[in-house]
DNA sequence: GTGAAAGCGCTAACAA
DNA sequence: TTGTTAGCGCTTTCAC
């Protein structure tokens, strides 16, 4: 690999001139700088970014840290930051922590190790106190869709509490009495308000909560239809005449449970859910969800680390709240 | 950031003897030994990365470079990659094509910037002379999932050919003679090694080719979508009996695009693809298909990494080729 | 407008 | 077994 040494001895300048033309932050005759790009363009040097980030403390390297890589709905997340961030040359280092709060330090702690510019943290620990550390130690996190609240920390989330109360408003509204809902893991602030807003919901409707139809699906497609399926068979003799999914990978593990059993949505049993499945324009029934916006939470996150990157923001805590909406399709039958 | 030298002086000793403690390749006394790792612990200290991968030229960082980062196909190729390279310190850095050339060229330089050890690349260009150069320059490529002929480099790819000639001739003892394809770019090796299986397979059953019934999908599935819509309306005097998607992503656009214009799978038309679409469980009806082993392809890629790095390997070319099996499923109709 | 030189944090000869 | 020191490739202060 060509070094700036050499770029300097061939074109008969110093190794601090190379540097100038190469960053054109002080002033260079025309004449040295003509020269000097073309011995680069000669040598085909490339400056190297290790040396520089050592310098400079700046990586252009951005973490990014979410519970599971192969749900669709943190991929999106990943390609709105990248949209965002990548022309400005940043770089995504992709860590899944598998919902593990072990790996997730371990990872985090790599990170640090690298010098990474900016952290972007789906958290599924609940341990603020080890995240705390890692910010007093001057890592600069932000929490995409999880948050913590005695985190002081900047954060781009989802109005989780809001949506499901409208969602699970318009379900009883729809003459819905007995409900189940397939939980996240409750130790994630999503699935913990997500939940919240399912409870409020019932309780301000007058309808009451069976525990019995309320099953914990671990935010995992397989777990879900597992679970699904076991409350489904203790129940036979009085099903739920709706359930809700509160993720995207839970409501298709619930589907298939659904399936297997003979189920039909939404004859035998009516099915909501919080954000998309996959391929929802093939599956029938349509469902009706809470349609989530993951390239623009990525966006936004990215965008929020530009901000702070630059300097151009008080150096305040600014926490993003995305708003959902309710798509009305037809997978809730009207009682 | 506590440093190296902060330590040492904390200890007593110097930098040297820190570093021998901490990677433990040099003898230091039990006594010495113990005093470091306790200032170590007291401090906090945990050594820099980058100052590290400056000195070694070793920055234990991957890049992957796929064309489509929304795929789940390269996502779990990366996932088979992150499995195995990540216990090994190992980190990946993520970068998306969108099928540009020009975007390919440039990930590539910055990931050469960034010094990566390796780079795990699905190109969709068909400029070996360009990917040469970077190979040239002493960059590490393994080519995944595609492959360029003219390239001396270590691959992992799929049989597409053959996997394809096996499954198209499946087709045609079901008695389809009227056989449509929706092709990837044909740029990209996987698209041409496909498509050049489906037509050695018409040719030795004697079934001719009509190119009406051939569209480009672009590998991408809207563009699947609309081409096949408009190759339905041109050809809906007489349909092609079946048709072959040749990827996963196309054969959804495919899906909907037949859903759309109510022709029913297998009954009005049949339709089969070159690996798996989303959620397969749940869509009727179940697609006979070639299944692709996506993690299996990124681990094998990371293993043939590992033994590249660790020097454990001659120094020939290594080229690893998936064998891929056929899943009849109920998406063609015999005829 | 340009060069010399220090130093980012670490490792590895070499010396002791 | 331990310390001294050079140097990885770059940027930037200071002098000229």
């Amino acid at each position: 690999m060509v070094t700036i040494k050499q770029v300097a001895e061939k074109a008969n300048v110093s190794t601090a001139t190379v540097s100038r033309v190469i960053n054109g932050n002080y002033p260079v005759s025309e004449k040295v700088k003509n020269k000097v790009i073309e011995t680069i363009k000669e040598l085909g040097y490339r400056p190297n970014s290790i040396a520089r980030s050592l310098k400079c403390n700046k990586t252009y390297m951005v973490g990014m840290v979410v519970p599971d890589i192969s749900n669709n709905y943190f991929m999106d997340i990943a390609r709105g930051v990248e949209s965002v961030i990548s022309p400005l040359g940043y770089s995504l280092i992709f860590c899944s922590t598998d919902e593990n709060t072990d790996k997730e330090l371990r990872l985090l702690n790599a990170l640090n190790d690298k010098r990474v510019d900016y952290v972007l943290l789906a958290s599924s620990t609940q341990e603020d106190h080890k995240l705390q550390k890692f910010i007093n130690q001057g890592m600069n996190i932000i929490m995409i869709d999880t948050s913590l609240e005695n985190l002081q920390t900047d954060s781009v989330v989802e109005d989780n509490y809001n949506a499901t109360y409208k969602l699970i408003s318009y379900v009883i509204d729809q003459g819905h009495k007995r409900i189940g809902a397939v939980n996240g893991l409750l130790s994630v602030s999503t699935a913990k308000e997500r939940y919240n807003g399912f409870c409020k919901a019932l309780e301000d409707h007058d309808i009451s909560l069976e525990q019995s139809y309320i099953v914990n699906g671990a935010y995992n497609r397989k777990k879900s239809y597992e679970e699904v399926k076991l409350m489904i068979q203790r129940n036979m003799n009085k099903l739920p005449t709706v359930l809700f999914a509160a993720n995207n990978d839970m409501a298709e593990g619930a589907m298939i449970a659904l399936k297997e059993m003979n189920l039909k949505i939404p004859d035998d049993i009516s099915l909501v859910s919080f954000g998309d499945i996959n391929l929802a324009e093939l599956i029938e029934p349509r469902l009706t969800i809470i349609s989530q916006n993951a390239v623009l939470i990525g966006q936004k996150a990215g965008e929020l680390m530009l901000k702070k990157v630059s300097g151009n923001s008080e150096n305040n805590i600014t926490k993003v709240t995305i708003p959902s909406e309710i798509i009305i399709r037809n997978s809730v039958k009207s009682i």
